[in-house]
DNA sequence: CTGCGCCATACAAACGTTTCCACTACGTTT
DNA sequence: AAACGTAGTGGAAACGTTTGTATGGCGCAG
């Protein structure tokens, strides 16, 4: 049923190859038939099968994306990100959910790999092996996860965290509580790290949570009970449960307790009081995910490029290619390892949550023995 | 690179047309061979490649979703349904962002419908005429929009409004304010239809809006200046900034209006105060979707089949099909027509901004004459 | 013992595209 | 004027798979 090279062809009164040649970023093929088959095209409607181009160039035209939960909305600007770039680059995206299933997401981005040029990941659960593994048959970029010779977009959660201490060193804050995110995520590992080091501030852990709305209503009440001043969640779902529980309890924010975490949700800027928290670039480093990805692909190809095109360049023609790079090991080796990872900075933005202590701290045992500023009282939601 | 069927030939010592059979759900191939043949491909890590299947079969395992807006948490959920129904029937899922651009939408479907076998649309934006073109050369399904003979999954808003109503008025609300979301939005046709005929209430429609937080900052005065006793807002998006914006202004919620409005996202929930809101169902209604879709597919493959299949069956052995269901128009026609849409029922979650009007009525001009329950403000998000 | 039929398998064509190679004109240089 | 280079084009092979058709072997019945 659809309009093939061979309609257009006939049509234009050409061969199905010289089509190919005035369709596809031209050799030579003169002006005048190049026209003949344009129009040809555009008349019938000619839109070429990318199955069949793929068979033989073996590039797709898209890439995959696979996250370990669409609810959270991280990932899907993250999402919007990639797929922007995506479509400006010619490409088309495939996305996949793994649930927080490291099995179900090697099994995904197998099946994504075969109809993609790369896959981007966003991994805080699948082991380093596993995800070695993968990069051995996959080009593939992660985000948020450092691997070696894997190349990566890393948020730099260390300076987002160190200017959020410096903050609340400022206010005047001396004992904080961190409420920790998954136990395998690189992001909350770098934010535990840097809140360790922190000077002139003493730090209570608590978790690994999950990174999710109830898990911040729990954390609340370890934050409470440890006496400290300030609460830094992991993310800012974790950080609403906090915010909702505190209020619960008639403590009141920031008065009784500042909080802040990470990410920058639309979330943190409309729940009240306004969230103060780490802006994480989340579309940014979809794009620049894409980058890197697009270029690994690029490289790819370029060393044993597309059905061994590097050994029939005439000897004296050499001219881009440093001649003879069939090297021996496939991952690694060759490359000139430049710029395969992305750092991209991060913001602290400063609300409404975070303010100078109380003098009377909060008693460890937690009763409100002043719900100072708050009267009218905020519903647990039901969802 | 990859492993072929020809490298599994090889080692299980048959021809390539063998594993073909022992692998796709097989004709006749002798127990002992097809182990044999499993076996191989299973040590070889043999995958086989769609495109070339594709190329011979006409189907794709992929499906596509184009959606308006990524940054709306609406389609977010619905992509999440159909992600998650998508995989579990053994399909890929093809994604695109237009950016409410109606132009850019059907350029989207183009190239997506060449690699996918149907592609979802949810589409607010884009004209009948355009959409009806599409479907023409395209198997497609509507979300949340109604196009005679087009398959669609429509979720029951006026259902939702009608439950909305009869709350507002058992709470002794008479005079209420619809704030209307995007003109060409079916949804927002449906819910302003139903507000019209409501009975016992009178309402003020202000609008058409674009459905974010700033169009409801800027509709939550225009209906305080209307001397409405309640809000109704498009979706929760605008809801979240009539709060906001009442806040702003010291205007209690519900004691002096009340606020509700569509959706039901996280953020309904966790907002304060939490928002009385219609449920809408977002991941049913996108595994419904992909039903619906996948119907089509094989009702559009069963009928004038892959290569001709249907005029080789032999008179006599005609079983299935209705015998010559080749009539002359290809879109409607000949369908039996049934169950081409779903409708999805909606469901009132009233929360903490609506309650009883006040007995004195909020003064059109606006100010804040007894701000009384409210002493912590609510900062204006800077996002 | 021979012939028929059936089952399992191999062979080959086809899908739509790209790309290599060969061939024809034609223009340029000696 | 002859030889050579070159631009422009058509023919054909190849990509990895599915599927229709031909072939081989075997058992069973006459």
């Amino acid at each position: 049923m659809p309009v093939t090279i061979h309609d257009v062809a006939r049509r234009a009164q050409v061969s199905p190859a010289t089509v190919s040649r005035a369709l596809g970023s031209a050799d030579r093929v003169r002006v005048e038939t190049r026209e003949r088959v344009l129009a040809a095209a555009r008349e019938l409607g000619y839109r070429p099968n990318p199955a069949a181009q793929s068979l033989i160039t073996g590039r797709t035209g898209n890439i995959g994306i696979v996250v370990p939960d669409m609810s959270n909305p991280f990932y899907t600007g993250v999402l919007r990100g990639v797929q922007a770039r995506a479509r400006a680059a010619g490409y088309a995206v495939f996305f996949a959910d793994c649930t927080e299933d490291p099995a179900a997401e090697v099994s995904l981005v197998h099946t994504i790999a075969r109809q993609a040029d790369g896959v981007l990941i966003c991994s805080p659960f699948s082991s380093d092996a596993q995800l070695r593994e993968l990069a051995e048959t996959t080009t593939l970029t992660l985000l948020n996860r450092r691997i070696r010779g894997v190349p990566a977009v890393l948020m730099d959660s260390a300076g987002g965290m160190r200017q959020l201490l410096d903050h609340l060193a400022a206010l005047g804050h001396r004992r904080c509580a961190y409420l920790s995110g998954p136990a395998s995520s690189w992001s909350n590992r770098e934010r535990r790290r840097t809140v360790r080091s922190a000077r002139h501030m003493s730090v209570t852990e608590f978790g690994p949570f999950e990174a999710n709305f109830d898990a911040g209503v729990q954390g609340a009440d370890l934050a409470v009970a440890s006496g400290v001043t300030a609460t830094i969640a992991y993310n800012d779902l974790m950080a609403l449960g906090v915010l909702s529980r505190l209020a619960d309890r008639g403590i009141a924010v920031p008065e009784q307790m500042s909080v802040a975490a990470f990410d920058n949700l639309l979330y943190a800027a409309v729940c009240a009081p306004p969230l103060t928290t780490v802006a994480m670039p989340m579309e940014a480093g979809g794009r620049a995910a894409v980058d890197l990805l697009l270029a690994a692909v690029a490289q790819r190809d370029g060393n044993h490029g597309p059905a061994g095109l590097a050994g029939s360049i005439p000897p004296g023609t050499a001219g881009t290619t440093p001649a003879g790079t069939t090297a021996a090991g496939n991952p690694s080796g060759t490359a000139p390892a430049s710029a395969i990872h992305r750092e991209l900075s991060t913001r602290l933005i400063v609300r409404a949550t975070t303010g100078t202590p109380s003098e009377s701290p909060l008693h460890p045992n937690g009763g409100a023995e002043s719900a100072a500023g708050r009267s009218r009282k905020l519903e647990k939601p039901d969802a």
